[in-house]
DNA sequence: CCATGTGAATGTTTTCACAGCT
DNA sequence: AGCTGTGAAAACATTCACATGG
């Protein structure tokens, strides 16, 4: 993780802003993996569909990272980003639930390449533990606190029905997990100083059907990030 | 669909309105189940983690819902603001990407139980084109057009690799295709008059990443509604 | 001359706070 | 007495537009 400019250690930095780093990253890391090596706000901003002045107003929280007239520097500012986020380590995650989308979930390679590592398995139902699932053996719900306080893991995904959810959550934040990614279609209620991301397709789905109606036009090109 | 109050047809609602109307639909849901028929913005705003008056303004774009000194109904609320998004009737989808994911997404339950049938697969690649899932044959990317045409379909989820979602989106959206559900980690150019959502886990996790490091405190009890 | 970084302006969303209805 | 619905205020986020530096 680098360290930041003077000046910027201290700013409240807009969640908003956090949650669009990532897209940032990904684009300016596939650019230079296509041979492109510098890059200007207006360029990338049309590669993200955004505005050329928000990525240069958000890259501003954290410091000057352009050169003027030419632009940015692709491979350096991919990284620069990616470890203020702290995407320059691996991350532990403990996942619980492992229904069909738990399967799934373990099975994507796309955590892996992207920073972090699955390697706890829990699940609230008995005929579910001790499965074999990606290598590891499924974990009983009351060994969560346990296993990730001596783990010292500090993401957890939630992935099982909504009726456990909340209950795992709780032995997860016991442990000692700060970040949680929920899948489950409820609302977790988290002490301050655990941030949690809902993960639900339902509601976008139902969301969009809005715009289907003869309510008013759609015209959003939104870029939700979650 | 249910006809908005006079005053209401014309009026621009904000999206961001929109996308947390299913959270309210879902949970008044819930409490009409479990019993509780009528509810107080206050205490309704405690279950879903969000302000009294965020909730009364929410509402106040669509009508006047609420009984003073009284509260909500919570089976009629419900079910207006379902109606409201469309929520009345059972949508055909399409899905394009059968790997892991997509036969993971084909079958959850969780879609047809909230107003999504998946009625029809495409998949780019020719070894998964013919395949059974889910009691429906996989079909050719260049059948994608043709198909959502003729059966009128309007919603479409994008499972694939970054690859092919932009080529597959643009072939939904020529059939006639208004909403998309994206999970492919690339932001999909679309024209205006289309919807998208995106689903991407892997930035959620990667935002979550920047509040366990030595930045500010976590404070956040984030409620993405994605 | 090009494109950044940023004050200032604008636009959007949330919250306050209370008049008014039941 | 309790709680809604909503003007007005405050907070927050985006965009404009330009001085500045390479």
């Amino acid at each position: 993780m680098i360290a930041l400019q003077p000046g910027h250690e201290t700013a409240q930095i807009p969640d908003i802003v956090i949650r669009r780093l990532p897209v940032y990253v990904r684009t300016l890391r596939d650019l230079h993996e296509r041979g492109i090596s510098s890059i200007s706000s207006d360029d990338l901003a049309k590669h993200i569909g955004v505005t050329a002045a928000q990525i240069r107003r958000d890259l501003s929280y954290f410091g000057k990272f352009g050169k003027q007239g030419k632009g940015y520097d692709t491979a350096y500012l991919a990284e620069t980003i990616a470890s203020i986020l702290g995407l320059d380590k691996q991350w532990d995650v403990a996942l619980a639930g492992l229904g069909n989308l738990g399967r799934a979930i373990v099975r994507y390679r796309g955590f892996a390449d992207e920073s972090f590592n699955i390697v706890a398995l829990f699940d609230h139902f008995a005929d579910r533990v001790g499965q074999e699932v990606g290598e590891m053996t499924v974990l009983p719900d009351d060994q969560i606190t346990k296993v990730i306080q001596e783990r010292g893991i500090k993401i957890g995904i939630v992935a099982g029905p909504a009726a456990v959810a909340q209950s795992v959550a709780d032995q997860m934040i016991a442990g000692g997990v700060q970040a949680i990614l929920n899948y489950a279609p409820v609302v977790l209620k988290v002490p301050s100083g655990v941030t949690v991301r809902e993960i639900d397709p339902v509601s976008a789905l139902q969301s969009m059907t809005y715009y289907l109606g003869d309510h008013g036009d759609s015209h959003l090109d939104d870029q939700d990030t979650d």
